[in-house]
DNA sequence: GCGACAG
DNA sequence: ATCTTGTCGC
């Protein structure tokens, strides 16, 4: 798919970093999907040593089959700080998705969206980056605190900070630590739930991402 | 100051 | 994220 104009630099201290979420945090919107889901892209990175490997899986909704993967690696950026994991897993995430020729009507990250101390997670910079559909699903907690969670799969709670509802937490199988789902960009936090929900079978992690989480894996 | 802390 | 074997439970 085609890419859009570069929004910043990547090449930036940690506090340029977070002066940048704060500037694109205000661009980030909650909206009714426009498309109906035919295809989630799931996007993961992972690494080893100073090297990345970073992988798409396009997965067909709700069918949930395999239609195209890709992957793309290079020398990691950027250290890990949390609240700034954008930093140093976009400028890996994005020449993957330029390689795609599949165009999905929305993408699943591993990672916080709105979950996020300034409210801009990587699902948000990748939404307003591309200007389209996103939303993460985490695997752990970042931020936020929530009521108990019921033991089965399709039980959820909000996930709240600061007086704001800011996701959900999900139990995507039943006696199996839930996960942390919340939007990115331009997708509701309904829909976010039931794409979730609608793409997980018999694991823990949706399809989209797990699959992309074992195509990104480095040998 | 202390503890927490996506991947 | 990554380093790593066995083990408890459905």
């Amino acid at each position: 798919m085609t890419l859009p104009p570069p929004l910043h630099r990547w090449d930036v201290s940690p506090k340029e970093a977070i002066g940048i979420q704060k500037a694109l945090a205000a661009k980030v919107r909650t909206e009714t999907l426009e498309h109906p889901v035919r295809h989630i892209a799931g996007v993961d990175v992972s690494i080893r040593g100073d090297r990345f490997q970073t992988a798409i899986a396009v997965i067909s909704y709700p069918d949930l089959e395999l239609v195209e993967k890709v992957t793309f690696q290079g020398d990691v950026p950027f250290p890990y700080i949390p609240g700034l994991l954008s930093f140093r897993e976009m400028p890996a995430i994005l020449p993957a998705l330029a390689q795609l020729n599949t165009v999905p009507e929305v993408f699943m990250t591993d990672s916080q969206g709105l979950a996020h101390p300034r409210r801009f997670g990587l699902a948000c910079h990748l939404g307003v980056w591309l200007g389209r559909p996103c939303f993460g699903v985490a695997k752990t907690r970042f931020i936020g605190t929530h009521a108990p969670l019921g033991m089965n799969k399709g039980d959820l709670v909000d996930l709240v900070d600061k007086e704001q509802v800011i996701g959900s937490v999900v139990r995507t199988r039943s006696n199996v630590k839930p996960v942390y789902v919340s939007i990115g960009h331009r997708i509701t936090q309904l829909e976010a739930i039931e794409l979730t929900l609608g793409s997980t079978t018999k694991y823990k992690i949706p399809e989209p991402t797990r699959l992309a989480h074992k195509f990104s894996k480095i040998l």
